[in-house]
DNA sequence: TTAATAGTGTCTCTGAGACACTATGTG
DNA sequence: CACATAGTGTCTCAGAGACACTATTAA
């Protein structure tokens, strides 16, 4: 390489190839906590490629709408849901992902209470269970399964899924993100229990109690649970404005 | 919204509007530090749009090659850089933020050795100084001037540049990054001193010892650093397979 | 010798884990 | 009553800051 960067960026200006555009796509990981343990929402796609396999929910970019408000409207066309957290993740690239052309897929995570999640399941439509083979923030693919039986993902998915649950185990630690999985009011335990499930391991009551009541995140409601069949725990909101 | 998902999806496929494809460039925010401060390399933009203002050096993807080596071809055409280290900051997507089309950018932050960078300076290009309004990982967009002068940046590349600065300050608890703007062998008093640089604010001395020393990811070398007007200090290397 | 920085030893403070203990609900 | 979970108080341990002290170089 002896060029000089002048003369380069005239050559890359020249490039044929150069300004051949990508599809775009956003892909978004939406996750909800149901019974103790992560699902998220796939599609089932119904022609080629994959045909049959399942895939996260997403949309190819238009023109005159930021990413931000690409994955809203994916949330919203695929799920029925608005007003839901969500955040870019990473973005994909490798050149042979979708064996059809050249496609970038912006990911995005977004999280929601199981509760507002539901109703919309139909047939094409999974809430899937979801697996990690690994600890910590070690990394690598996750898969999903649904009534017990192993779901086929599309593409490069299977690697989205799992960046997600990295980056969602890392966010933990300093950002008020497991509100977000919950209802408006919740007990510590059902706290507890969602970063439990998120970082998949158990974690210590005691400090947990403490972190949590220091971070001034939280107000406490003033009424407790009901229908506890043992002592009945005080229920928190969570404080967005501090 | 009243749609069902099915019908919805089959909308989708037809909108004429959701084919249209992006361009898509790589942009990357090549940091180093040099005497005790954070520098960027920019490039002049010599046409239209933003003529005369300064921009990260950046390029359209080619339909062949991963984001990543997209990156590393930037930073070889650009800087001449081969074997940096480089990772994937975010996707900037707003509808107008290039004014001639629809223009997504991929952008990238990329560390070096300021040794290896100085020689490649022409008129064009610039390693400007690095200015952070904001402490912590509060976030918002950066500034950069030369020989004491503000530079224009191009686009949103204020807030690419602040983006990086919060990320790179975010990593370093946790990730070896401060090595790679360091040469390969250095003392403690040189990786503080960068560390420091990058935060913006001063570290524990003591504190910042035993943490790197316990980190043990450093391997003493056995020598002492030279031509120094003091007792010399232990030189190190990064331990890339710890 | 002095000035400057390298490097060590130790005290304290803070936050997490562990655990004992009390409080309050159901059956 | 027994039993389960909520919630409090306190001990211990580990890591960070603070600081005193010693070591080693140049001038």
């Amino acid at each position: 390489m002896t060029r000089s960067p002048d003369e380069q960026a005239f050559l890359d200006a020249y490039d044929p190839t150069a300004f051949e555009r990508p599809s775009v796509t956003v892909d978004v990981v939406l996750l909800t906590v149901l019974d103790g343990d992560l699902h998220v929402l796939l599609i089932r796609r119904d022609e080629h490629p994959c045909k049959g396999c399942w895939s996260l929910p997403g949309g190819f970019i238009r023109m005159t709408e930021s990413l931000d408000e690409a994955a809203a409207r994916v949330l919203n066309d695929k799920a029925h849901l608005q007003g839901v957290y969500a955040e870019q993740l990473y973005t994909f690239g490798a050149p042979r992902r979708d064996p059809r052309t050249r496609v970038l897929s912006v990911a995005y995570v977004a999280l929601v209470n199981a509760a507002r999640l539901r109703p919309v399941e139909d047939d094409r439509i999974r809430l899937a269970l979801l697996h990690v083979d690994w600890q910590g923030e070690t990394g690598g693919p996750a898969s999903a399964s649904w009534h017990g039986q192993l779901l086929a993902l599309a593409f490069d998915h299977a690697d989205i899924l799992g960046l997600a649950v990295k980056r969602l185990r890392g966010k933990l630690d300093y950002a008020p993100v497991g509100f977000e999985l919950l209802p408006e009011r919740f007990t510590l335990r059902d706290l507890q229990s969602v970063h439990e499930t998120i970082l998949g391991r158990k974690l210590n009551k005691d400090s947990f109690r403490r972190r949590m009541l220091a971070s001034g995140r939280l107000s406490a409601v003033g009424e407790r649970e009901e229908d506890a069949d043992h002592r009945p725990a005080a229920l928190y909101t969570f404080e967005r404005s501090a």
